[in-house]
DNA sequence: TTGTACGCGTTATCAA
DNA sequence: TTGATAACGCGTACAA
């Protein structure tokens, strides 16, 4: 049997309601007694049962995360600053790895209601209005990071200036035949990356007046894999693009495979851009859109803490920016194709 | 007010203890009463409260694992097998990332007693002797990956076999002058990365009968600079080594850095060898010997159900193997050196 | 400053 | 088949 806080009482020879408060650094405990009672916590060896005292105290000392695909290298910057800050401040965390939509909707459907955290960070997925309520009843104070409700704080980077400011460098580099590999556009309308960053090349494809031609944009998943064949797609055209900006770096790098395999050098004779700033672009000397994710993750749990504190707080929106880091893989086009 | 078991009674006009069995399938129930019951917990939207519900079961439904450094892609890959397990039996993950030895020492002493958790699962940390009496007298089921104590069962690779077929590989491609970078030997000596690895290069070695050169080994932090550091010192020795085994990947890659600041072609000029297998030494075709970290994580999972299940089953240790896969960093010593 | 009684939501036990 | 009641371990209000 575990040793309990009557047991210390019975040890020390006090009532369990001081015990109590030598555990709380209540003052209201005389210096005698105080040390007596600590001394038959030493000796037991006690600790308060977390779950009896988040039972009464209605506190978990629990922070969740709801993350999709967690293993990708986004979603680990953006978990190593939330795990950070958590850490700093004495909380656990709990990960939930969704994986799927019934995943995403279970969780969101359950999590608001059992009290099993005190707050509750959501990563890259945007919930359904229908959720909303349950959030709002449950009390749970929640922060969305790279994701977007008006009735949550959120924290979002601004992903239709970040890719035309991505398109605007290609074109200013000369080129005029862009392939874009977008991922799969889904779920939430209001906040959407890929969307977003579609919005983007369209405004700097006409800034320049150049016609956005569908045959250069290509589909893809997220992925490694995704990025491989849209870029295969792309480069067997008649009329191949003489660049290449991926919604994503794994997608730029699948691109980059794609190159490779082709015999195609880069960037003389195609230039990659990325989108992201995973630390693997750095290895691969990938020209990309850099994502503040580490910040993200941590400026998430710092308005969450915030909320925790004062559940009232009105949601805000929070717009980061992204920076361009130039590397190597992008140069100006071999063959000028002007108009 | 959240609603409680209560409501539910009182709205089905049954006893507490119905709606328990209800929430149970309990077959003591009749079924119109079960109809009942159930119309009743659909009405009030009822859900249990985990709190309430592990304060009398004793269970938690959460898993809980210590990982050092969680956002290194080893720790990544363990982690994608024990959270792929750990969702699919339904069990929720906390995740107590460790950075240095206080918040090692920390874990080990609190987390087993305080019933947080319904199984443990400690990667590349073996705790000290001096805690496993907390594990026993908690009767927490516990499980270490990467990680070794006598008293609890352990999943382990090979690494001395692993690092001893490593450098065999680079003494038959005719590499007589190999420099070694391990990582820092710390901690428990039943089960030491660095060491075990250490101890496969001097078999190899003594089987080719060639002597262990102090000079030719460096010892850095397990990541990137680490094996930057190294690699640049045993790279200015008067005489250099034709190859270098590094004890993980990212030193390795380190390495190649270091490499190619030096304007040294690789494998031409120098032979790289890797260990772990992670995702990065794919895309920078380093060749390396690999662990099988996915499946060490799923392992520890399997493993750690058991446990569970039969508390009383006696600890063992489970020996996994490396697998060397040749990619494009080693080659033959342009010059023979010959003794 | 200290001790006592009560409540938190659930399950197990026992009596009906 | 059902209902009432006692734990579970802790915190808190209140009485002493």
């Amino acid at each position: 049997m575990a040793t309990t806080i009557y047991d210390v009482a019975k040890l020390a020879g006090v009532g369990l309601g001081t015990v109590s408060r030598v555990l709380n650094n209540s003052p209201a405990v005389r210096d005698s007694t105080r040390q007596r009672v600590q001394a038959a916590i030493r000796q037991l060896d006690y600790t308060p049962d977390p779950i009896a005292r988040s039972m009464t105290r209605g506190r978990t000392g629990t922070l969740a995360v709801i993350i999709p695909f967690f293993t990708r290298p986004f979603s680990i910057e953006v978990l190593r600053g939330i795990e950070a800050s958590t850490s700093r401040l004495g909380f656990e965390l709990v990960v939930y790895n969704i994986e799927n939509d019934a995943q995403r909707d279970d969780c969101f459907r359950r999590l608001p209601m059992s009290r099993k955290a005190d707050g509750l960070l959501v990563v890259s997925v945007s919930p359904k209005d229908v959720f909303i309520p349950n959030f709002a009843q449950a009390q749970l104070p929640t922060i969305l990071v790279d994701a977007y409700n008006p009735s949550i704080t959120s924290v979002v980077v601004n992903n239709v200036d970040g890719s035309y400011a991505a398109m605007k460098y290609l074109l200013e580099k000369g080129h005029r035949r862009i392939g874009f590999i977008n991922g799969q556009i889904e779920g939430n309308f209001k906040f959407n990356q890929a969307n977003d960053r579609l919005i983007g090349v369209h405004r700097a494809l006409g800034e320049a007046g150049i016609n956005f031609e569908p045959e250069l944009m290509e589909i893809g998943s997220w992925d490694r894999q995704g990025g491989r064949l849209a870029s295969q797609r792309l480069l067997n055209l008649k009329n191949p693009p003489t660049a290449i900006f991926a919604a994503s770096d794994v997608q730029a790098l699948g691109t980059l495979e794609t190159a490779k395999a082709m015999k195609l050098s880069v960037p003389r004779d195609l230039s990659i851009m990325g989108f992201d700033g995973i630390e693997l672009s750095e290895w691969l000397e990938l020209t990309t859109m850099q994502q503040p994710m580490y910040h993200m993750g941590e400026l998430g749990m710092a308005l969450l803490m915030e909320q925790i504190e004062n559940p009232q707080k009105p949601p805000e929106l929070i717009r980061l920016n992204t920076e361009l880091v130039e590397r190597s893989t992008i140069g100006s086009p071999k063959i000028r194709n002007e108009q």
